[in-house]
DNA sequence: GGCGCTCCTTGATCGACATCAAATACAAGG
DNA sequence: CCTTGTATTTGATGTCGATCAAGGAGCGCC
């Protein structure tokens, strides 16, 4: 089961400005340090439902570390990813107590929670707190329509060829690193999340990878650690004609 | 070319809590009075583009009247929506001049346009501005992802299902309908447009709707007079668990 | 009426991805 | 070492929706 830690260490959340951008903006302004008030910790291990959807949220949080993601799920099983949620996303929704997506925990994931109602009050008064909200908001939704381009029109292959390419370029900037020179990382995904992300089934994941891999527009360490030698090659077979590609 | 109506008139946003709700919602606060001095109409013809992908935004804008879509377009050719604006409809990003992608009129649409410059400010100075953009934002983004399990998920007959289930309850929101009676409405789109909907070809799209006719879920006048004799019944052949759906 | 146009329907064929099935890799634990 | 279990790869086959192609319906206009 979950941990809980009433917070008074602000420890975790001390590197703000991207580990935990969402509420731990006093960056911004004075007024958030009441959130240190109504805060808690809760770890989750991989694979554990953070909610399941229709359950009520009492909480909204935003993720510390790890990687979670929003998915929905029909009676028959059938499963689609709607949301990945990595350090510094915001997850639930101000005024809404129900949740409308299952959301589980894909490795060991870190959320500094705020007590909805507090939360809901202090976003009534504190204005700064609403546009930060309302800009995150509007990201994710644009995240959100360029993945319906890719579920919607895009072939089997450039749709890995996407996701790549969207986890090379969010661990880059988290790393701050350039996107010219050769990429490493590690895929927090396992081949079935990767379906459920793209609308596919595991085996078509597979056999996709090991083309862009036969291919070498990618290379390949234990199944989840990848190797991009060539970013732009790895767009282009994406299909993209900007640079857009966001996630969340 | 489309027609600018500078506006003292205040008609045609008068009856605003259904039609036109994002921002004559002086019916919430005053400050919002300030609107009125910084406003516009514009109409457009079918299949009129409003803004191209790329090009600069000088202004958001709800939609009063008519039907819009938002879509990607890739180099190709291939093409999906993203968005349907809907009268009440927001259209427009605060803090960004470019378009991310096409929007188009594919019913005579008027719009209530304000110049992106000042309204910025006034969202800065307006909190209740700022709660309203973040709720509807938010209702999008919800809106979005039914939307990608439809695109990933659903077959092509679910697509359809879901489509025409949407289309008919925002319909009957619209004109306060129930939805246990028969339901008549008009489809606002094309066989195409509904294609790049949902992510199939308009071949697809024309043979389902003759088979869900076949089946006696729907009936037909005139290829976009559409007849659902029983929403429940038509839910069920969309595959949706709960009653979601919304759209926008 | 007849022409041109767009939108829609229907048929025949093809191919990308799903499905079914089996084998392999790898880690944890006895 | 062997066992067990999960994650992944690979192969054989099937199917849903795309593609290619033709024809019909509605409508404005000469």
């Amino acid at each position: 089961m979950s941990t809980f830690t009433l917070a008074e260490d602000r420890m975790k959340c001390g590197n703000c400005p991207i580990r935990h951008r969402a509420v731990c903006a006093r960056c911004e302004t004075d007024e958030l340090a009441v959130l240190e008030r109504i805060k808690y910790y809760r770890d989750f291990a991989p694979g554990q439902a953070i909610v399941w959807a229709g359950d009520e949220m009492d909480f909204v949080a935003s993720v510390v570390d790890g990687v979670a993601t929003l998915s929905h799920t029909m009676e028959d099983g059938r499963r689609q990813m709607v949301g990945l949620l990595l350090p510094s996303d915001f997850l639930g929704r101000p005024g809404r107590a129900a949740a409308p997506y299952d959301v589980v925990a894909t490795s060991p994931v870190t959320l500094c929670c705020f007590r909805r109602e507090p939360f809901e009050d202090l976003l009534a008064s504190t204005p700064p707190i609403n546009r930060r909200l309302l800009e995150m908001t509007l990201d994710e939704l644009d995240a959100a329509r360029e993945w319906m381009l890719i579920l919607g029109r895009k072939t089997a292959r450039e749709k890995i060829a996407s996701l790549l390419a969207i986890v090379a370029r969010r661990d880059a900037s988290l790393r701050l690193t350039k996107l010219d020179g050769p990429l490493v990382f590690a895929l927090p995904l396992t081949r079935e999340a990767m379906a459920d992300y793209l609308g596919l089934t595991l085996e078509t994941v597979s056999r996709q990878i090991s083309a862009l891999k036969r291919d070498g527009l990618i290379r390949i360490q234990g199944s989840r650690q990848i190797t991009v030698p060539d970013f732009q090659r790895l767009m282009a077979e994406a299909g993209d004609d900007n640079d857009g590609g966001l996630i969340s």
